[in-house]
DNA sequence: GCTTTATATGAGCATATAGTTATATACGAG
DNA sequence: CTCGTATATAACTATATGCTCATATAAAGC
């Protein structure tokens, strides 16, 4: 029973459908959780590792990071005492490149107002 | 002066351009929204008809026109009594659909775990 | 000018969420 | 077993945001 949906399908998509996919970016819609992600551009890192590169109590980051590993952004492994995280879906860094360059054009558009 | 950022830059990103990045999901991170750009998907609309497919009030569906239009995702343009709007962001249809994709691998795997 | 229509926006309320403090739990070393 | 370390999570607070109601503003017709 694979699960199909697509946003540019002539049908109309269920609330439950849209809600979800808005869950998705609001996953993302998160400077903290871009930072943790940024960071694991990098390669797999645990959760201290994270801590000082972010910048962010222990606590706060500990609680973003499980949010992205519920949402299958982030796959989780221990060993011993350290946890462990790394990008997991692949579409992650499509999505940030396709995010930047609109904001880019965004961000230029603004440029040209002032530039007259 | 050209504006260029990218998510997978090896420097690292200031909290300012994460706080933008974040910002242009925080956009797409609402039901209504998702609903107002699909409803645009099959071209440029009045904010009446918008109300009618969507089935929102006037007020509700105005301020999110607005918030989509400020991101530059959706263009505006007026005629007489009525404003018409359309995507003017071609990259929404890309990121919807990856959005999309990385959504239902999530849910096949979350099924899969109910299937054993 | 007056009335109607279409849209944008101010103000208020309810809900969600980020960040923090404190602490529970698991793991490893002595 | 005790103590220290690493991480997750409960509880609380402040802030942001979606939605509604009311209304301001613009445009068109008579």
């Amino acid at each position: 029973m694979p699960f199909k949906l697509a946003m540019k399908a002539p049908r109309p998509l269920s609330d439950e459908a849209l809600a979800l996919i808005a869950r998705r970016f609001a996953v993302l819609a998160e400077p903290t959780r871009l930072r943790l992600l940024h960071a694991l551009f990098a390669g797999e890192k645990s959760v201290n590792e994270l801590v000082e590169l972010t910048g962010g109590t222990q606590a706060n980051v500990s609680r973003h990071l499980q949010t992205l590993a519920h949402a299958h952004m982030l796959g989780r492994r221990k060993e011993g005492l350290q946890v462990f995280y790394a990008i997991a879906d692949p579409s992650i860094f499509k999505l940030c490149e396709l995010v930047c360059g609109s904001l880019e054009k965004s961000l230029n558009k603004q440029a040209e107002v002032f530039a007259q």
